[in-house]
DNA sequence: CGGGTAAGTAACCTTTTTTGTTACATTAAA
DNA sequence: TTTAATGTAACAAAAAAGGTTACTTACCCG
């Protein structure tokens, strides 16, 4: 999947802003429910308000609101909004191109890679905010 | 998929010994075509020794000889064996349990992780490492 | 208006992860 | 018995990730 917390934190955010769809949500609100620092939420909002899923409110008595529907809004596109360049797993790899499997492996994975991330972004790609959303619902309240 | 490098560079050596079949070939001769250090190279074949895809020979002449035929080795056997615990993006992941959504969100993003993680195993177990061993042919040969 | 609150962001620090290196014991072929 | 290899521990270096401070800008509310 991925190395970093980026993804998780940031699906934690927006299911965040869905569970308090009302208001308008301070960065430090949100920081004490994941646990960590409000600039670094603030960063992981800046990317997300750049991909429209969430509003900005500058001033006091602001904060940040979900701008979709939790519905029409898939992990797959949170993915993509935080996490730009999926590289994983051949970032550091470069092998010697001088050598016959060398020269070539770094392709041959590069497509291998390929198929396997599609195939993860097609799962995330099913889960909809709002089914997170459901299911923080069905802890809270004891329904299932 | 994985921050590493380490599935990359496990299967570039695999396919490295399927290319160099007939011989036992010492960890210098694999480190220069992945452009790393021995040492790197042995301790992931310390790895793959223990999951029987490689065997081992020490003292002069010796070296690393594959312990299996490259059909009946996918790309998820070696994942498996050098990548003990997927648990991407949730490492540094702990929010707050006292907030209603801090304490529910970690399970619910496990079991997204979960599905995705083993769509991507999926793909992984289609590919065989005959299967990259022909295309590293392929590019040799010139053949298509 | 003007004080207070909150986003936006740059710069920097700390920690963790990953990779590379040295060193040396052990093993076995030639 | 010399030489070439693996096996590993210990350490060093580099890279990545996350956290913190500080400050600017924006703007609601009284």
């Amino acid at each position: 999947m991925t190395s970093n917390s980026r993804f998780a934190v940031s699906v934690h955010i927006l299911a965040y802003l869905a569970f308090r769809r009302d208001a308008a949500v301070p960065s430090a609100e949100i920081a004490s429910s994941v646990s960590t620092n409000p600039v670094v939420i603030r960063r992981l909002l800046s990317a997300l308000v750049k991909a429209r899923l969430v509003t900005a409110q500058k001033g006091a008595s602001g904060g940040f609101t979900l701008a979709r529907s939790p519905e029409g809004v898939t992990l797959l596109t949170i993915y993509h909004a935080v996490e730009p360049k999926p590289d994983h797993g051949l970032r550091r790899f470069a092998p010697n191109h001088k050598c016959p499997v060398g020269a070539k492996i770094e392709s041959i994975l590069q497509g291998v890679f390929l198929k396997a991330q599609t195939a993860m972004e097609a799962e995330l790609d099913r889960v909809t905010l709002a089914e997170v959303h459901r299911q923080l619902h069905s802890v809270c309240t004891g329904k299932k």
